[in-house]
DNA sequence: AAACGTGACAACCGCGGTCGG
DNA sequence: CCCGACCGCGGTTGTCACGTT
């Protein structure tokens, strides 16, 4: 269409903003709202290009924004919206309170992409390339295994939902952002959310130093998990006081709500008396998780009902 | 202390979609 | 319907801080 480029216009200041420009726009936009972008700088006295202050309100002096570090949760969730989402960053953006899409997609390319890279897992694909041999060989690959499988599980619902309902797949860049995420959590988003549960209770400690116990969620999957089966099947009768009390016969132990605990060391306590909540002594398991792969994961199958196996990630 | 390398993230660029005349 | 202006997105580059040699 023959556009002019945006910043190339006569006398039309670029690269780092100033504390004198930021003040400008932030009290221009706080005044009178930003308008039209194109005519945006002329009014505030700005010699930047709308663009360039459009980018720098969104990314940088909007007032809702979340700045520092990312944590754990938001990390976890990054990941699995990728999973499903793929590079849709202001989709996975609008999930993730307050915090940009350019801030996501920089945190995913500097962290996240070598983090994953680094346990063997295509950071675009989600799928394992190559065998791992480092001294956390055991725990890595279940970590791994278990990244694929949420991720193929995730796909597949999505396809079939796809499948389903091929209308109800909302055009990107919808000027209805709200819209658009709407159609999106209610619709596309709900397996990663079923997956997502799982970190909602919080993580690591609280303030008073106290653990601070997980709540699980699961998610059914249809896919092939049997690797992990065989790694961990230890036959336990399961009985707790949570929503899976039909459950018995267990193959794997950790399966009740609350009973999973993080510690700041990288370890954790699992109870085996499927109470929850209490981790009693004798009861308890410790185990190392990854240096790195704090999503360290695990799953579970039901005897009685062999086809159906489940999913846990904290 | 200087040069160099690396990582983090802010900022830019070009493309495609949307909207209004 | 067409076309140009505008906007928003994702990929890429630039800049700075910090660590290492």
């Amino acid at each position: 269409m023959g556009k002019s480029p945006c910043c190339s216009g006569v006398g039309l200041k670029r690269g780092p903003w100033t504390q004198e420009e930021d003040k400008k726009l932030l009290a221009y936009i706080q005044e009178n709202g930003h308008g039209s972008w194109r005519t945006l700088p002329q009014k505030a006295g700005l010699k930047r290009c709308g663009k360039s202050c459009r980018l720098r309100w969104i990314n940088y002096l909007r007032p809702d924004i979340k700045r520092g570090e990312f944590t754990a949760y938001e990390e976890q969730r990054i990941i699995q919206l990728h999973a499903l989402l793929g590079n849709r960053w202001s989709v996975i953006a609008a999930h993730l309170p307050n915090r940009t899409d350019n801030e996501i997609k920089n945190y995913w390319n500097t962290h996240i992409k070598k983090r994953l890279t680094k346990m063997g897992i295509d950071p675009i694909t989600h799928k394992k390339t190559h065998n791992l041999s480092s001294s956390n060989e055991g725990m890595m690959n279940l970590s791994v295994i278990h990244h694929i499988a949420q991720w193929e599980s995730t796909r597949l619902e999505a396809e079939a939902r796809l499948a389903q309902h091929p209308k109800n797949l909302s055009a990107p860049h919808n000027k209805n952002s709200n819209e658009n995420v709407a159609n999106e959590d209610s619709f596309m988003m709900k397996p990663s959310f079923d997956i997502l549960k799982a970190w909602q209770s919080g993580y690591g400690n609280t303030n008073n130093g106290a653990a601070q116990p997980y709540t699980l969620s699961f998610l059914e999957s249809a896919v092939s998990m049997l690797a992990m089966r065989e790694s961990f099947k230890t036959t336990a009768t399961w009985s707790t006081g949570h929503a899976y009390d039909n459950v018995k016969n267990v193959d794997n132990i950790w399966s009740s709500q609350n009973d999973i605990v993080l510690q700041e060391d990288n370890k954790v306590l699992i109870s085996e008396d499927g109470i929850g909540d209490v981790l009693l002594p004798g009861n308890v398991r410790e185990l190392n998780i990854g240096e790195e792969n704090y999503w360290g994961d695990f799953s579970f199958s039901n005897n009685n009902n062999p086809e159906t196996l489940y999913s846990v990630v904290f």
